[in-house]
DNA sequence: ATGGCCATCGCGGATGGA
């Protein structure tokens, strides 16, 4: 059984992308960031030719989520929530849904994390109070959902190894001490950081600056990732990054992540 | 380097991303 996150910066630039990526790879769930269109766009018809079905939830211009499943699943998804219950938010950030395994029912959930642009702006100010929010819910979903993921583009970084220049990024954006304390805080509930469960090549990032030949170079961060509870961690087989489709013309500047379990 | 690139909205150039 597979799980994929994938940020793909506008789904109306990058459709042919994706759908050739499911294709190719034909995860059990696919969680989508930044779609950048609104629901009436979503295009339920190109995902449903080659075997998908969407849970989606749109905004216009900005952010955007979906979780995508096959349509031949056993079970549909089930209890489809938009967004953290008791967490009032004008922007379309998370999607969650139930579905069944080998293991019993899984709670997935999909995330596009603020950017929080500067540290101590106003946007820094509401990642935080977002991400404060999301644990609360987290914490209680845990404890109604004992297999849990929680996947999608957390715009934090873990530590050094997540980053391609550690010294002249030291407290830049995505590796602040407050955004890692709030990534640690969320793990602490009893997740793990699921690529680390493996070996990875060394410099492994999920992430590259569209400027600059950052691919190229591999200036890059690891900012998407994929937690899972530990009634999970026991079956997970392998978790890789999937650098092809960062090497297509006109990329995503995300690279999707694969989770294997048993 | 107060940068570079990309997407959106909309038709120029600002905003957001990371």
């Amino acid at each position: 059984m597979k799980f994929a996150t994938w940020n793909v910066n506008s789904l109306t630039v990058r459709l042919p992308q994706v759908l050739d990526w499911l294709s190719a790879n034909p995860v059990d769930v696919l969680a989508l960031q930044e779609l950048k269109l609104t629901d009436d766009k979503f295009p339920h018809g190109a995902f449903a030719q080659i075997g998908y079905t969407a849970q989606c939830f749109g905004q216009k211009t900005y952010n955007g989520v979906a979780l995508l499943t096959r349509l031949d699943a056993a079970v549909p998804v089930a209890d489809v929530v938009k967004n953290i219950p008791g967490f009032d938010d004008d922007m379309s950030r998370v999607i969650s849904g139930t579905i069944a395994s080998a293991h019993g029912q899984i709670r997935v959930i999909g995330g596009y994390f603020p950017n929080g642009q500067e540290p101590g702006s106003d946007k820094f100010e509401y990642k935080m109070n977002w991400l404060k929010g999301l644990r609360v819910w987290v914490r209680d979903e845990l404890s109604r959902h004992p297999n849990l993921v929680i996947m999608g583009d957390y715009n934090i970084t873990f530590d050094d190894a997540d980053v391609w220049d550690p010294v002249g990024l030291e407290g830049a954006i995505h590796c602040t001490d407050e955004e890692r304390y709030h990534l640690r805080a969320l793990v602490t509930l009893g997740l793990h950081d699921a690529l680390r469960l493996f070996p990875q090549p060394p410099k492994s990032y999920s992430w590259w600056d569209y400027r600059d030949f950052g691919f190229k170079r591999n200036k890059g961060l690891r900012i998407d990732h994929i937690l899972v509870s530990s009634s999970l961690k026991c079956h997970a087989l392998a978790c890789v990054i999937d650098k092809l489709p960062r090497k297509n013309e006109r990329p995503s500047d995300h690279a999707p992540v694969v989770l294997t379990i048993s």
